[in-house]
RNA sequence: GGCCCGUUGGUCAAGGGGUUAAGACACCUCCCUUUCACGGAGGUAACAGGGGUUCGAAUCCCCUACGGGUCACCA
């Protein structure tokens, strides 16, 4: 068997996408664990939608999620440049085999011709297809356009009455009719190849073996066979991943709003990487047994693609938050407090500067908070009431400090806070047993009147830890409040 | 519309002729906890529909429905 040699190809149009995060992860598992090169090469041959910062974009959010490659822009590699637009005098050999052998031919149609044609075609209820008007010009007729500076494009001439088969790793066999297929361009009048065209060159020159990507080039995939065999080139093998949908069905737009799409969204966000990339190797992939948390190492060991699915998976926000708590409850205190820190901060709750104490109390803020944080950032809408001068207290707790119980509790629990001359965790739980002694209340009239006093909420993490970092301050304060 | 791909609980999904049809998220209940949370134990909930093939079909075949993809000088 060949080498391994997969690849991840985006266009650097902007960030690095779920989907393309997913392509890419098991394009990285499927290297890894058989011991081949990761290649990342960018398809920029589309000039009008290049954005300068997408290359940077995508390998930063690969590098965010720990998938390292083997040969790449910003490493090189022997088979180099990586991105299509400095490989452009490599196509060249090959267009002009393709032109001599017939195979492929000028056309000077000109967008509004095709794009009136595409307009007739439908009026008549016919699928649009280029009809091949330039397939058989004379040399006369090319002699006109070309006076007339007429800058041609070149087409691939699609056999007719073919049955173009192949065998893909997920889906298993895939037919298509040629007769379904429209001659396509394969160089634009610029001089610049196409996708379609590129890729074949590309995965070929670069000797990979498998092209992993998602459902939607599938139909293209019986373009590049027939230009692979055209130009008496090996055939790769071919894996095609099921879309990721959205809540609702369908394929996840750019401007759908119900879904965080982009990598670094989830990065800014204080997702944990591994966690992230944990969830997406879900997506479309089981392992054998049923444990589903793993390393990125137990995922290389684990990945099979007989195991990766046919069919969509819809994107649950909210496994991969219970996922992330997950990783974030094991996480080291230290790391999560380095990442909600700046959120803190950001949000204007802490100043840019803090001094050692503030630091200190920082640090253990995000502690207590950190078993039921889902991602980093939400420690300013958890911990806010930590900086606001007034509690807001609810409908159900407001009803419960209207009870009887509530002011007999708060002025007890008030008179031992004056009097305490130490606040720190220990003595606060003192406090509150004296609480208890004095009224003889108990249990949640107890704990959850002082809560509700304190926070204005119901459900908290640690009451004596809450009161601690509230600080002796605010507690007074609070209290008096209500009394 | 043509072509291609798909369809197991709300979601991710295992299972590929004989199973009480796994497991996870979410939801609900109980236990633990003098509050809250964590944790633990349970529970509700699925083979899109119709025809075949077969002793037997969630599993194989056909049809229909539904969903998605694609028909670009985008990838």
């Amino acid at each position: 068997m060949a080498d391994v040699r997969v690849r991840y190809a985006p266009s650097p149009t902007g960030h690095l996408h779920i989907g393309g995060a997913r392509t890419a992860l098991f394009d990285y598992l499927y290297a890894r664990k058989h011991g081949g090169q990761f290649i990342v090469r960018f398809e920029d041959t589309d000039q009008t939608r290049h954005v300068e910062s997408g290359v940077d974009n995508q390998l930063e959010g690969l590098r965010w999620l720990g998938l390292d490659w083997d040969e790449s822009v910003d490493i090189g590699g022997p088979y180099g440049p990586y991105r299509q637009m400095e490989r452009l005098s490599l196509y060249q050999p090959f267009v002009e085999q393709l032109l001599k052998e017939g195979h492929a031919y000028h056309c000077f149609c000109t967008e509004a011709d095709l794009e009136a044609e595409r307009a007739a075609q439908e009026a008549a209820g016919e699928m649009p297809m280029y009809s091949g008007r330039c397939r058989s010009l004379t040399p006369d007729e090319r002699q006109r356009y070309l006076d007339e500076g007429r800058q041609p494009s070149i087409r691939f001439r699609v056999p007719a009455d073919r049955t173009i088969a192949f065998t893909d790793r997920i889906r298993e066999r895939v037919e298509f009719e040629t007769n379904g297929i429209g001659d396509f361009i394969i160089v634009r009048p610029d001089g610049i190849p196409t996708y379609n065209f590129a890729v074949i060159l590309d995965d070929h020159l670069m000797k990979i073996s498998l092209v992993i990507r998602g459902e939607e080039h599938l139909t293209n995939t019986p373009r590049q066979i027939m230009m692979y065999e055209a130009l008496g080139l090996p055939v790769p093998e071919f894996a095609h991943l099921a879309l990721i949908l959205n809540q609702e069905r369908k394929k996840m737009s750019k401007r759908d709003e119900s879904i965080i799409q982009f990598i670094q969204q989830y990065q800014s966000l204080g997702y944990l990487p591994e966690a992230v990339v944990n969830f997406i190797a879900l997506l479309g992939w089981s392992p054998k047994g049923e444990e589903e948390m793993f390393s990125k190492e137990e995922l290389i060991a684990q990945f099979d693609l007989d195991r990766v699915s046919k069919s969509p998976a819809v994107f649950d926000m909210d496994k991969l938050n219970w996922m992330n708590n997950a990783y974030i409850k094991k996480a080291d205190p230290e790391r999560i407090a380095g990442l909600a820190l700046p959120h803190l901060q950001q949000a204007g709750l802490l100043p840019g500067e803090l001094s050692e104490e503030q630091h200190t109390w920082a640090r253990s803020l995000i502690r207590l908070y950190q078993e039921q944080l889902r991602y980093a950032s939400e420690i300013v809408n958890l911990s806010e009431l930590f900086f606001r001068e007034e509690v807001q207290i609810g409908d159900e707790a407001g009803a419960l400090l209207a009870e009887e119980h509530a002011p007999v509790v708060l002025a007890a629990f008030l008179k031992q806070v004056e009097a305490a001359a130490d606040f720190s965790v220990d003595a606060i739980k003192g406090l509150i047993k004296a609480v208890q002694t004095e009224t003889g209340y108990k249990g949640k009239p107890l704990f959850m009147t002082i809560r509700v006093a304190l926070t204005g909420q119901m459900h908290g993490p640690d009451l004596n830890m809450t009161i601690h970092l509230l600080g002796r301050d605010k507690v007074l304060a609070r209290l008096k409040k209500l009394l």
